[in-house]
RNA sequence: GGGCAAUUAGCUCAGUUGGCUAGAGCGCGCCCCUGAUAAGGGCGAGGUCCCUGGUUCGACUCCAGGAUUGCCCA
């Protein structure tokens, strides 16, 4: 006779196989359907908020790897703490306007923007924004990522640049911006100035040349010189273009300077560095004239050696004695410590160069038209004409060049706008010190970077962005900004969108009547430039937090990758602390960046760029997702094919347990066939008495976003607890005992909070899946809600933290360990061939040996083997120690235990005592 | 050159206030099971806890210096 229709066997159509990347969009419908983040948010309704605001990605192409990972992130954070029973909205954004859409438009487009019309050009810009917010929206929400999708927020809308000309505004009119000539980073293959931000340094090779410069009246300070002899100061520089740009030289205070004399002429440099700039310039025959204290040549005029002007001596603390000859060309327009100098000691200003880095006709006839950096040649030339350059040689250093377009970049002085950040500086300390950093580091990160950081430029010489509201008076040049005039234009954009100041020309886009406070005269022109992409995003707190009915300010959570400490993050408390506001966030997470095995950064260049896409499209969005809590988020990821091997080998095991749970839970109600805890086995007890330490280490983890723990415990848990012992110690009573005997019936008690618990656990991770396990719960109960999402957090359950319990059950697992490698020997040495067929005893001392004889015919079971049976230590035993033999009798074909009483029976003789009792009392529905 | 951080088995991580033979999962090797089966179970081999000093009865844990790596800045 076949028995196995009298035993409770597995039944589930729960798929082993996930085929995510198959079942993963069909959930996605279904979620759309039901629009599960409205139903979310209506279960949440009255519940304290909760906000995390959004940090807008770019949009310019398809969204990569550190994306994914940026917006799973805040997904986990977000489900969470739903289900912890806060109301969370998440309304999305994006970041649309600024360079890189100008110049994809130019690449994908193959557009000039110099041939087309502004606003023919803007429009380009914006269609191509739009694409790629359609695609990044598509790409994200098939991560799993739930949030109000049809109602972003993007730069580009007429509402946010509204609010950010009013915040513009506001911060301009209390006196926190200005415009001033200064050198900035700037880009002449882009045409724009660039922020600190947007400059990578890459290691190049550079000319370094040695110049002498003439000096006037060296024998008011030194009289040791001859009448008439020349004496030069020999200066050193990386970048000879810049020459021109020369309008002093700058000496340290208390360096000594030598006047040395080589052949008819004498120099004047560092003492320090005399041997080797003389060395390098070929004038190995010298001797030292004078030495004098720098402080000593102040004011010495020297003559600039292509140009008939004086570029006077000057102190300057940023001068060393590291390279060079301790005498530093000083060419404030083109470098920003050469400008403090300069501002200090009254140098001019000189950027004889324009947009595209040509030489204007300032800088004479030879050199004018020709590029900065191409036209070294022609500036040596000229140097080596005078007789001037002394020596030329190359250098490998670290140069800045250009985020975007990766070409050296140079500093050039242009008329730029400023926030004034040394106003703002103690603000925005005090408001990093009430802010709340994870990881704890990022606080002293980011107050490092807010005490030096110098002023903000934030304007750019584009037209794809928000224009900075101001006018400028065609009589007098006075610029004009007042409170009607930016109400004027944000009510403008408001209505048209910031296309209205391309379109229209200034007197179209001020009050009627305005009239130039400083001289009276009515006609103005515009400012022709935008703000940088970074006040766009820095803006998003006023532009969207603070009017969207469903968002509140401050954020709970910013979370961003950590290079936003340099970025979105100083930008946002920049903009809030130049609105008088608190910072925008009480807590900020930062996250690292993707590495490769090698440890290499994933980066374009390098072609070792990971496509999402290719991973969930491969492995599903859920293995991506628990990925990202495997590693620790704060620190670099590293990325491999191993990696994601284990991950899904994880995932699987998961699913497995859970599918294992679904199995053996089909004939049970929980509502009839639940018990209390007091009617529970105690191993159903310390089960459930495991879960809550589980819940306890999550929530725990989930709170400090420890997300890693995530993986390790709950995958620990169902590998180690469950599947290694619990769930298989229990297969016995399962399968074996009656379907409605108490012992089975406690189990599935334990089993089903256990898979409750697990699945709404998994569920802000694990999102697709849990929810494909609920469906499965729900038939079950049918009083559940419709997914996972919709549940709340599980709760400890004390009455199963039983202290005495644990420590009871702690001893047993170190036991157990010893009898799974007597087990195991015992194999090995041939007198078993598996665990059921064997029969242990166990010679343990005497507390040991009491407590396995409390579990009395348990103990069999909880060791899965035929028989086990407890005894005091033999004569001789110092330890535990466990005896291996074949179990007595026969196999019965019913349970596969061993059995004596095997075919005592004339209608089962296969079947041992206890398998004959249960068939004769099996219901008759169910043979 | 400066700031912030990291460094524990092949991989990803644990390791409370310094204290028994440093743990887990995966991977690897060997074996068992075939009533979780493109599953499940057992055992085993892998570690100078980056290095060097110091404090201490005792340091993976504390201190100093160094190395390497990453990020940011110059």
């Amino acid at each position: 006779m076949d028995y196995t229709k009298t035993l409770n066997l597995l039944k589930t159509d729960f798929p082993m196989r996930a085929k995510l990347p198959e079942r993963e969009p069909e959930i996605l419908d279904w979620w759309q359907q039901i629009n599960i983040y409205q139903q979310v948010r209506e279960s949440r309704r009255g519940a304290p908020t909760w906000i995390l605001h959004d940090g807008p990605p770019y949009a310019n192409g398809n969204i990569h790897l550190g994306q994914a990972l940026n917006k799973i992130l805040k997904d986990i954070t977000i489900k969470y703490k739903t289900m912890r029973g806060y109301d969370c909205p998440y309304v999305p954004g994006w970041d649309t306007q600024g360079l890189p859409t100008e110049q994809a438009v130019q690449t994908e487009y193959g557009i000039d923007r110099h041939e087309v019309p502004v606003l023919e050009w803007r429009s380009k810009c914006q269609e191509l924004a739009l694409k790629y917010v359609e695609i990044q929206r598509e790409q994200f929400q098939r991560l799993g990522v739930r949030g109000d999708w049809h109602n972003p927020y993007l730069t580009l809308d007429k509402d946010y640049q509204a609010r950010q000309i009013e915040a513009f505004g506001k911060i301009a009119l209390q006196g926190l911006v200005y415009r001033s000539l200064r050198p900035v980073y700037w880009c002449y293959h882009c045409e724009t100035a660039l922020a600190e931000d947007e400059i990578e340094y890459v290691t190049r090779t550079s000319d370094a040349i040695y110049v002498a410069f003439e000096l006037r009246d060296a024998d008011q300070c030194f009289d040791q010189l001859p009448q008439g002899a020349r004496a030069h100061v020999v200066i050193w520089t990386t970048t000879p273009w810049t020459i021109p740009g020369n309008t002093g030289i700058a000496v340290g205070e208390h360096y000594e300077y030598a006047l040395v004399k080589a052949k008819d002429d004498y120099y004047l440099m560092a003492q320090e560095l005399l041997s080797e700039s003389m060395q390098q310039i070929g004038l190995s025959d010298y001797e030292v004239v004078a030495t004098r204290p720098g402080k000593d040549l102040v004011g010495l005029a020297v003559q600039h050696p292509l140009y008939d002007r004086i570029s006077p001596l000057v102190l300057a603390d940023h001068v060393t004695l590291e390279q060079g000859t301790g005498a530093v060309h000083t060419a404030p327009g083109h470098g920003l410590e050469d400008y403090q100098v300069s501002l200090e000691c009254d140098l001019d200003i000189i950027s004889p160069l324009d947009d595209c880095g040509r030489f204007t006709d300032e800088a004479g006839p030879e050199l004018a038209g020709l590029v900065c950096d191409e036209a070294n040649e022609k500036v040596l030339e000229l140097l080596e004409a005078c007789g001037a350059l002394l020596a030329r040689t190359t250098i490998e250093h670290e140069y800045p060049h250009c985020w975007r377009c990766h070409l050296p970049v140079i500093y050039r002085a242009t008329l730029q706008w400023f926030m004034d950040i040394d106003q703002l500086r103690d603000q925005a300390l005090t408001e990093i010190a009430e802010t709340t950093w994870i990881p704890a580091w990022g606080e002293s990160r980011i107050a490092g970077m807010v005490e030096s950081r110098p002023d903000w430029c934030i304007s750019r010489q584009r037209s794809w962005g928000v224009p900075i509201p101001v006018f400028y008076c065609t009589d007098c040049g006075e610029a004009l900004l007042t409170e009607e005039t930016v109400a004027h234009v944000r009510d403008l954009v408001a209505e048209h969108g910031a296309d209205v100041w391309f379109a229209r020309e200034a007197a179209e886009l001020i009050p009627p009547g305005t009239t130039c406070p400083e001289c009276g005269a009515d006609s103005f022109i515009k400012e022709p430039d935008i703000m940088s992409v970074w006040v766009d995003s820095g803006c998003s707190h006023y532009c969207v937090m603070r009017p969207h009915p469903e968002l509140s300010y401050p954020a709970d959570l910013y979370l961003e990758g950590d290079d936003q400490y340099q970025c979105w993050f100083q930008t946002s408390l920049w903009v809030a602390a130049g609105l008088g506001d608190p910072a925008p966030y009480k807590t900020v997470v930062g996250h690292g960046f993707f590495v490769d095995d090698g440890g290499q950064k994933l980066s374009k260049s390098k072609g070792n760029i990971i496509d999402p896409a290719e991973i969930y499209n491969k492995y599903g969005a859920d293995v991506l997702r628990l990925w990202f809590t495997y590693a620790d988020f704060r620190q670099k990821m590293h990325h491999s094919e191993d990696i994601l091997q284990q991950v899904a080998e994880a995932y699987r095991r998961i699913r497995n347990t859970a599918r294992f749970l679904l199995a053996n839970l089909r004939d049970f109600d929980p509502a009839t066939d639940g018990l209390a805890p007091d009617q529970m086995r105690e191993i159903d007890r310390w089960a459930l008495l495991r879960l809550n330490r589980v819940i306890k280490r999550m929530t725990e983890a989930f709170d400090r976003w420890d997300l890693h723990l995530f993986y390790h415990d709950v995958h620990g848990f169902c590998a180690n607890d469950l599947s290694a012992f619990y769930l298989n110690v229990l297969k016995d009573t399962l399968y074996t005992d009656l379907p409605d005997s108490p012992a089975r019936r406690s189990a599935q008690t334990a089993l089903w909070q256990l898979l409750l618990a697990l699945t709404k656990m998994i569920a802000p991770v694990l999102t697709f899946t849990a929810d494909e396990i609920w469906e499965h719960c729900r038939e079950t109960d049918l009083s559940l809600p419709v997914s996972a999402q919709l549940a709340d957090w599980p709760r400890v359950d004390e009455r199963f933290d039983d202290e005495e319990l644990r420590v009871r059950w702690e001893r047993l697992m170190q036991m157990r360990t010893q009898v799974s490698a007597a087990l195991e020997q015992a194999k090995e040495d041939g007198e078993i061939d598996q665990p059921l067929t064997a029969a242990i005893t166990i010679y343990a001392p005497e507390d040991e040996q009491q407590l396995l004889a409390s579990f009395g015919d348990d103990l069999r079971m909880i060791f899965v083997v035929s028989a086990a049976q407890a005894r005091p230590l033999a004569e001789g035993m110092s330890e535990l120690q466990v005896e291996v033999a074949q179990a007595r009798g026969e196999k019965c074909e019913r349970c596969w235990l061993y059995d004596e009483g095997i075919g005592t029976s004339p209608e089962h003789p296969t079947l041992c005592p206890r398998c004959v009792q249960r068939i004769n009392q099996w219901p008759e529905n169910q043979q």
